[in-house]
RNA sequence: GCCCGCUUGGUGGAAUUGGUAGACACACAGGACUUAAAAUCCUGAGGCUCGAAAGAGCCGUGCCGGUUCGAGUCCGGCAGCGGGCACCA
């Protein structure tokens, strides 16, 4: 429960203990909710992952691991005094480890487990003790500095393996009812809990996994548990096996015997999908005092939103509508009461791609155009969504092929996860957090208040957001820059995948670049009119300066294409200022001759085409002043001429003994032996020689040769 | 605690996937233009040593070691930073 949002959470949305969207602690409430059976699909979706080539590993990982498959297995204690024959007279945990099963020595149930509950009606003591463990807090910190504790109900079970053994049964802090089945047995040589419980309980220590160097009859568990592998002992018919032989046996024996089985679990829970929230799809369900939660049938969907309510005080709108909720059962006819609870947003946004293939259609998705256009080849997020929005989405497509409305099981073919934009957080002497533009920096690297000059502290770089006021409004930067040099600065600063920091002078920086290219532009334009007129077909013959501009224009074309195909698009940035500064270089009584302005043009043509995905604006601004009557974005990308891209010249390193001494200039392609009779004929070569023979030297062509000596 | 990732100049980052480390940019310094400033243009720069200079030598991609003719890139160990998960039985 979100004691600021008033509303509860799902298990993915509570970071750290905290609600993911009011940064509150949350809170435990007992409620009637709704949820989405994820965990029916938790082995496909963990399975399904090895497929997602196109994944980041780091995703797959997370989800891999929020997922959490176990194999064990469950194991059904008998309880003494009770009827084993019946649910009641049984305790059932999960394990692991059966293979460690002779080293049990209690057994250990949750707070909210069923037998701590039955505990609590007879016993005071218990219900205190319960109560006690649930004031607790949950976070990191609070775990970790609580102590292992637990209350003896005096119940025992019988061990499944040992005659007449039993085992004491604990209400105990550490065990939690959501995973498992909320129950565990003990093992304390082989569990740290469980050794930490045992120790403050007086509870016996049983070893039964043997490390390899140690002799069984001195091995002994001092305060740390052993949880390596080894060889099983002090265990019957395990004695003598490893832990993964042991493992299976145990559980087959369990199985023979009636009590338990090998199994396997999942971290995962399900998808807690009810809101106390107004904004959000209703859930389309009626409550009939005698029909029970009623389905609202089909021809009444989509159930809408009232617009006539009041947000005057905390909590859900629609539950204080006079009308809304007052509907009649679909079933019996009699009055009935709506839900009032909506759905989680993540709900929405986990299949809105099927939805947007047809977005006009008359029924929520169109096979066809969802065949036709999903997956999605290319999805791109935050790493944010890691486990929120791209394990919902997974999740609600295979629902859906379920249900028939898309034949498809993985909503995104590609992922790519875009870094952050973080910038520098500041507060004033008070605590108070203060944007960006009420900060002066000294030269010094102090900051203070614009306005009071009051000193200010300068905190680390993080992601912006609006309740540390670390923000650089978009608006703001488009008003004094342009959209172009905003869009140009974050593609020029890092790679995408990586956070990057927005500073002043980056975005500075950008914002000249745009106004040098518009000069280079215009002043080539001023001293060549031709160059806006209609170029045609190349002429057969460029002179030497003007095929040095061609190579360096369609070598740029080759590079942007290749950075923009791998994303790295800081690198294709370089390239174009690369380019960008050797067309400066051109001088203006250079290149007059009739394949001089052809490459001219080829090059500014060319650089308007290369910075249009980025700069749109400034792109078909120069693109229009070139003369061209079509707009630039609706013509086609350049292509590089291969022959253009390669030089027929090769700058190779010469090395003696792996330390650089010179670099000749080749022709690409030479032979082997030229190459080395050049290597050697370095004055540099000679000298770090000092008159010894090489005893090798391999050539690799175009690049280096290595003389070693 | 478990699982991942990262570490390159003053800064953001490049490096043809084992072949000239530091592309390109930001910041900086010097100069030109200007009465002056801004803008613009030119020049410089990883560190250390020697040299008036041209230049030469050595060191250098977190640290230690290995493989190789050759390592930022591969392998082993360590450290630091960041992220994810967590009384998960």
């Amino acid at each position: 429960w979100d004691p600021v949002d008033h509303t509860v959470l799902a298990n993915e949305q509570v970071i750290d203990g905290k609600g993911w969207r009011s940064g509150a602690p949350v809170e435990k409430k007992k409620l009637s909710q709704w949820f989405l059976k994820i965990t029916a699909y938790a082995d496909e979706l963990l399975d399904a992952l090895k497929g997602l080539d196109r994944w980041p590993e780091k995703v797959r990982l997370m989800q891999e691991n929020w997922i959490g498959k176990s194999t064990g297995a469950y194991v059904r204690f008998k309880l003494l005094g009770r009827d084993a024959g019946k649910p009641e007279g049984r305790l059932t945990i999960f394990t692991t480890r059966p293979d460690t099963l002779f080293g049990a020595s209690f057994m250990a149930v949750s707070p909210d487990h069923p037998l701590a509950e039955e505990a609590a009606k007879k016993d005071p003591k218990a219900a205190a003790f319960i109560a006690e463990c649930r004031a607790a807090g949950t976070s990191e910190a609070a775990i970790e500095a609580q102590e292992k504790r637990g209350f003896n109900t005096g119940l025992e079970a019988a061990h499944p393996f040992i005659k007449d053994k039993r085992l004491p049964v604990y209400i105990a802090n550490f065990v939690l009812m959501e995973y498992g089945t909320g129950a565990i047995f003990g093992c304390p040589a082989h569990d740290q809990r469980d050794l930490d419980f045992a120790r403050k309980y007086g509870l016996t220590v049983t070893p039964v996994v043997l490390p390899a160097d140690e002799d069984p009859k001195t091995f002994a568990v001092g305060d740390v548990a052993y949880t390596e592998d080894g060889s099983i002992y002090n265990s019957d018919f395990l004695n003598g096996l490893d832990v993964e032989e042991a493992k299976r046996k145990a559980g087959a024996r369990l199985k023979e015997q009636g009590d338990g089985e090998p199994t396997t679990i999942f971290r995962l829970r399900d998808w807690l999908v009810s809101r106390q929230r107004y904004w959000g799809c209703p859930i389309p369900i009626i409550h009939c005092e005698t029909c029970g939660a009623v389905p609202v049938p089909k021809s009444d969907l989509p159930v809408l939103l009232p617009d006539d309510v009041t947000f005057d005080q905390p909590g859900n709108p629609l539950d204080r509508h006079p009308t809304w909720k007052h509907v009649n059962c679909p079933r019996c006819g009699a009055s009935a009461r709506r839900e009032t609870d909506t759905f989680d947003t993540f709900v929405d946004s986990s299949w809105y791609f099927a939805r947007f293939c047809s977005p006009r259609a008359e029924v929520p998705v169109e096979k066809d155009a969802v065949d036709y256009w999903l997956p999605v080849d290319q999805y791109i997020g935050g790493v944010e969504h890691a486990i929120l929005h791209l394990l919902y989405s997974r999740f609600f497509t295979r629902a859906m092929k379920r249900t028939g409305h898309v034949t498809l099981d993985e909503p995104f073919a590609g992922l790519f996860t875009q870094g952050m934009v973080l910038h520098e957080s500041y507060k004033d002497h008070e605590g108070k957090w203060l944007y960006p533009e009420e900060v002066e920096k000294r030269a010094d690297g102090s900051a203070v208040h614009v306005k009071s000059g009051q000193p200010i502290e300068v905190g680390r770089k993080e992601v912006m957001s609006k309740s540390k006021k670390n923000v650089v409004p978009p608006a703001r930067i488009i008003e004094t820059y342009g959209a172009d040099t905003a869009r140009w600065f974050v593609m020029s600063d890092s790679p995408p995948e990586r956070d990057m920091e927005w500073t002043d002078a980056g975005v500075e920086g950008a914002w000249r670049f745009t106004q040098r290219l518009w000069r280079i532009a215009e002043s080539w334009i001023e001293s060549f009119p031709a160059l806006t007129d209609e170029m045609g077909a190349p002429p057969s013959n460029f002179a030497p300066d003007a095929l040095a501009l061609r190579r360096a224009t369609h070598k740029t074309v080759a590079q942007v294409t290749e950075t923009i195909e791998k994303f790295s698009f800081n690198s294709g940035v370089a390239a174009i200022y690369k380019f960008a500064n050797a067309l400066a270089e051109v001088k203006p009584e250079a290149l007059r001759d009739a394949g001089g302005l052809w490459a001219r043009k080829e090059a500014l043509d060319t650089l308007a085409l290369l910075i249009g995905p980025m700069m749109p604006h400034l792109a078909e601004e120069i693109w229009q002043t070139l003369g061209h009557k079509t707009l630039l974005v609706e013509t086609a990308w350049p292509q590089a001429d291969p022959n253009l891209v390669i030089d027929d010249q090769a700058t190779v390193a010469v090395q003696v003994n792996g330390k650089l001494r010179a670099t000749i200039q080749l022709p690409r392609d030479c032979d082997k032996a030229v190459a080395e009779k050049a290597a050697l004929d370095e004055v540099a070569v000679q000298r770090a020689l000092e008159g010894k023979a090489p005893k090798k030297i391999v050539v690799v062509p175009n690049r280096i040769v290595n003389i070693v000596a």
